[in-house]
Order: structure tokens, then C-alpha cells, then sequence
DNA sequence: CCGCTAGGTGCTCATTTGAGCGCTATCCTG
DNA sequence: CAGGATAGCGCTCAAATGAGCACCTAGCGG
């Protein structure tokens, strides 16, 4: 784009450059033809037009009367290296309209991008419980759960039903297990999932082609695992560098998967193996949680980002 | 301008749009390389632009922070068929303010458009005034008066000083002459149009290049030379179909002269020779000069058009 | 089952547009 | 007054773009 230096004027160029800028980009006729209708060069036409628009006489702007933020959006896809990120605009002060509107979106684009012959992996968090109950029709889908059942005291309802109910809605089979997250210990791990029901759940991990996550923030009551967890586990995960939980996973801040006694106890999806998958939809709300996104998508686990305002303008300053 | 009939659907599509919006006007991207950047085609990139403007989501506004409102002036413009109008977004109750508003931008005018090859010619009436107090330079070029002086009780400037004021500012030489506008008798008119100095200034109407007037309403109140005669004689010309009156001329409906005992009166410049004038500024403001405006556009009197927001919509809703 | 329509896709070809050039007028400045 | 910087102009040629078309697919009703 050519960027003139020199500005307009006074008020006859002014109205002129207005009188063009009018013709081109309102009524969308060419700058030869108003060059002809004003008797004028259409470079001439030209030039005028780069500095109506240089000097700030024609704004364009990105305008949406929707949920979301397009503007903040499309920033932090291209500062993240995120495909696709979408902003929610929503108030931030209560957690609970937050991720209803979180879920909302979230709804509103698996409805939108999911197909029938997608095969769709389910992790699970009170925004997915929050999308599942605003889901109202999607393509007839596989559904497959992605990690073990991890209750929480304040929830009452689990994975399981949230795979069974998007299943249901989208009128596609679901591969869900009953089986904790969180075991005593890796031997206990390994025969669980040899079991046929989780066995044949863990066998569909290699062709899921959408994925849907929320991130944790490996602090206390940013994750369902921390919550979930003993204080020493939690302060172990934490000294051998892990910030970020998803899916179960714990990730370190360059994204890659931190080994600890923990991580052997849980029952899921495989960072390499959720890498693989084309489309991975993670939300995450709550400033805390800047460094886990970070993470995660240095981690190559997110290609649709969901978030809200303060998260994303936080992860935009964090560069 | 392909418009598109449908519009977009989810949120995944809107983003996208956005992204495309934002990398094609703001970055200036190709739509071409934009297309390659995102992996589709550059049709799918020209059809989402598309749709992201016939649904509103990319906004193309002309917005200037100054003293004219361009939407109204372009609008303006287009429906009058005049070359240029200049809408001043001006308060429109006080009748000073607004004569110095508009006296400020025909000034604004004035200095960007005469060149120093013109030959102006010069009007009388107080927003030329407000006009000349406001003008601080001037391409050199000589000036000239194009009617007597028509003296009023509340105003202590003649168009002699006028003239002569305005081509000091410019540097160039004043065309005045001290005769009445209007002269009890025709044979006095014709005499007086004959003495040299009078002959010399009207020898340089046909050559004049630029002309600045003002618009009058045959209306008591609404134009100096009502204000100057008779009731008896403005009521005769009322009823033989004038409604404006510009530098002394008095017009019917459509911009023709009309002969009354009055005008061959008057001394000053005609409508033929005026015609002939490839710029003619001319001011008006308030409502009651939406006919008289009218008239003098209808009758090839005006290229360029002063007035502001309340008569500009009077003049765009008469037609 | 077929035929229909509607919406989406990418192609070709003609038109529109931009980049960069050289020309000119103007305005400083020595 | 010559020399030099600067802005504005319109040209050429290559690149970008739009119009219209043919194709494909899904959904729908006979």
C-alpha cells in the first residue's frame, strides 16, 4: 500500500477526496470510472484515495454487534501463531456467566465445524458442562471421551454424561469409559486401560480429527487435577516445572510433557497423540492462566483458542 | 460490486472474515497473498471480504474532524448536481456564528483554489464579510466588484471595502467603483454604467474566472435588496416570480431572470455573464433560502455551493 | 429413484489497479 | 540566476482483481 506523505488540504480537496472516497468505497464503482465522471487521471483518483485513507478521512473498521471481540481476536491469533482464536466479549467479574458465554461460543463453533465424518475427542470442565448445555444440533459424530472421570465435589454431573449428552445431540455413537483420572498407581494405570470398554475408548485417540480441551493452570483451583490432588504431589509437579494441565497432561512452559510419579496415575490422551489431531479447541478463562496458554501453545495443543478480554490482552502484552 | 445474498454464519466464519478484513484494509495485503497465507483461494478470500462488507462487519466511514460534514456535503452534492458543495457543521441558531462559520471555510476555499492567473469576482453580503475579516493569504490575482453598495443600517462595510480588502490580502489590483446598487430611474442605471470607472470594472466581467455570492430569498429579511425597497416594488416582483436574488439579480423559480421595473434598476453584473463564470461560489443559510437556492442551482448560478446541515437537508429532501 | 434448486467451489479472460519511471513546475538557497 | 530538492502529474507494464461460467454437492419433493 502506497502511503503518501503529504496530506490534504483544504476544504475543496477535502470534499473531493469525500466525494471519491464515497464513489469507491460506498458505491463500489472503479477508480478509472470516477476518474472519467470527475475528469480526472484515475491515477490521480488514485492518489487521492491513499490519502483519504492515510490521513485518516475513510476509517474502516471492524465492527460486530455479536459475543465476540473480533478486533482482540484476530490480533492474538496472529501474535499467538494461533490458527484461530475467538475473543469473547463477556463481563469478567463472575466465573459462572463467563463460562456460560465461553461455552456459548465454544456451542456455537462445534455446531459451525464439526462434520459427520469428524470423530470428536471430549475432555472435560465446567465451560464444556456450560457448551454442552447450550448445544442444540451438530453433525452426527463420533464422540470419544479423552481422560478418566474426575469428580468434583461442586459438579455433579461427569465426563461420562458430557460425551454421552453431546453424543445425543449430535446423534453419533459415544466411546466413554468408566474409569477414574486419577488412579493409586501406574500398575493399577496400565491394567485399566487394558480393559476393553477404555481400551477400545484409547484406540479412536489415533483418529480423532477434533479435539476439544480446556487449559489448567498448574495452581490451586485453576485446574480440576490440582484440586484434585494432595498438596505434596501438587508441590512436586510444581518444582519439576509444570504450569499447565490439560486434558490431565502436565506441561512445563516450553509445552512439553513433564514426567512425574503423577503423571503415570493418569488416565488419558497423550500429548503426541492430541498433537496429531487437526483441529484442537481449547478454552481458558481467568488472567491466571496466561502462563498455561502460553504454554500449551508453545506445546502445539491449540488450534482454536477461546478465551475472554482481560486473558487475551494479558497474553497479547506477554507477547 | 458482486453483493452477496448470504451472509455469515458462525463464529468460526466470522473470524476468519475479520482476519481477512484486518490483513486486506488495514495491512493493504493482496488478496492473492492473503489467500496463500491462510491455504484457500483468492476467490474464497474476495467472496468472504464480500460478505464480511455487505453484512456490515467491515465499516467504511468518512470521518473528518473539522468544521464540514462530508457525508452530507458528497450527499449534497450528487442530489443538486452541483460540482462541490461544503456542508459546515456549524450551530445553527445564533445567524452570526453561523455566518462566521461559513465565512471561515468559503475563506478556507478561497485561498486553496485561486491561483494567481484568476480574476474574482466579489458579491457583497455579511458572510463575504465574515469571509474577508477571517482571510489571511491570497494567490495575487486582481478583484473585482460586481455590484453597486447597497448600504445597511447595521452594517458599516460597503462592497467597495469589500473588494478592496480581499485584493489586499491577495496583492492583487481592486476593480471597485462608487455607485449604488439601485438608482431611482433605468436611465440613471445606464448612464452611471457608463462613466469610466463604473465601464471599467464591468469591462472585466466577461473575463472574470471565479465569482463568490451569496444567495437571497425574495423574502423580507432573507435578502439585502428586499430589505432595500419598497414594499410596493417588492411585492410587484414577488408576484412576477421572483424568489432569489443573487448579487442584485432577481430569479424566478427556475433560475431565470426576471424583468421587473426593478431590475433594470440595478446596477451589477448579469446572469448570462455570470453563467459564463467557471466558478461561482455561493454562499446561503437559513431555511427559508431552500427556494431560492433552488432557483439559483436550477439556473446554472452556483458550481460551488456553501450552506449548512439544516438547509443542506431541506434542499436533499425538496429533491 | 430421479430431477430439481441452492449454495459453494475454482476456472478463464477481460478489466482494473499498482509500482515505478520520467517529466514539469515551483520554491528555496547560495 | 543556476542548481537542487520537492511535489504533482500521467505513462507503461505487470500484477491483482472481478464477472461470469461450469461444476459439484446436499437437501428436498415427487
Amino acid at each position: 500500500m502506497a502511503t503518501s506523505r503529504t496530506s490534504i488540504s483544504g476544504p475543496a480537496q477535502t470534499v473531493l477526496a469525500a466525494k471519491i472516497a464515497r464513489r469507491y468505497y460506498i458505491d463500489g464503482v472503479s477508480k478509472r470510472d470516477i476518474a472519467e465522471e470527475l475528469g480526472l487521471s484515475r491515477f490521480k483518483v488514485a492518489r487521492t484515495l491513499d490519502r483519504a485513507r492515510s490521513s485518516g478521512l475513510v476509517r474502516i473498521e471492524l465492527h460486530y454487534d455479536g459475543d465476540i471481540d473480533l478486533a482482540l481476536s484476530v490480533e492474538l491469533s496472529s501474535t499467538l501463531g494461533v490458527r484461530r482464536c475467538l475473543v469473547v466479549d463477556s463481563p469478567e467479574e463472575d466465573e459462572a456467566i463467563l463460562r456460560a458465554n465461553l461455552g456459548r461460543v465454544a456451542a456455537g463453533l462445534l455446531e459451525e465445524i464439526v462434520e459427520s465424518d469428524d470423530l470428536l475427542g471430549l475432555s472435560w470442565s465446567r465451560t464444556l458442562l456450560a457448551m454442552r448445555s447450550v448445544l442444540r444440533e451438530m453433525a452426527p459424530c463420533p464422540v470419544v471421551q479423552l481422560s478418566g472421570v474426575l469428580s468434583r465435589p461442586d459438579v455433579d454431573e461427569s465426563s461420562i454424561d458430557l460425551v454421552r449428552d453431546v453424543a445425543k445431540v449430535a446423534g453419533g455413537p459415544a466411546y466413554y469409559f468408566y474409569a477414574p483420572m486419577i488412579v493409586p498407581d501406574a500398575d493399577t494405570a496400565r491394567s485399566l486401560m487394558m480393559q476393553p470398554e477404555v481400551a477400545r475408548a484409547i484406540a479412536k485417540f489415533d483418529e480423532l480429527t477434533k479435539a476439544i480441551v480446556s487449559i489448567g493452570a498448574w495452581v490451586p483451583g485453576q485446574s480440576t487435577v490440582v484440586d484434585a490432588i494432595s498438596s505434596d504431589q501438587y508441590e512436586e509437579a510444581r518444582l519439576a516445572g509444570v504450569v499447565c494441565e490439560v486434558a490431565g497432561m502436565q506441561l512445563d512452559a516450553d509445552g512439553n510433557q513433564v514426567h512425574t510419579p503423577l503423571s503415570e496415575r493418569v488416565i488419558g490422551i497423550e500429548p503426541e497423540c492430541l498433537r496429531r489431531v487437526p483441529e484442537i479447541v481449547a478454552l481458558a478463562y481467568g488472567d491466571e492462566k496466561l502462563g498455561a496458554v502460553a504454554a500449551a501453545v508453545k506445546g502445539g495443543l491449540v488450534t482454536t483458542l477461546i478465551t475472554h478480554g482481560s486473558l487475551a490482552r494479558a497474553l497479547l502484552a506477554a507477547g
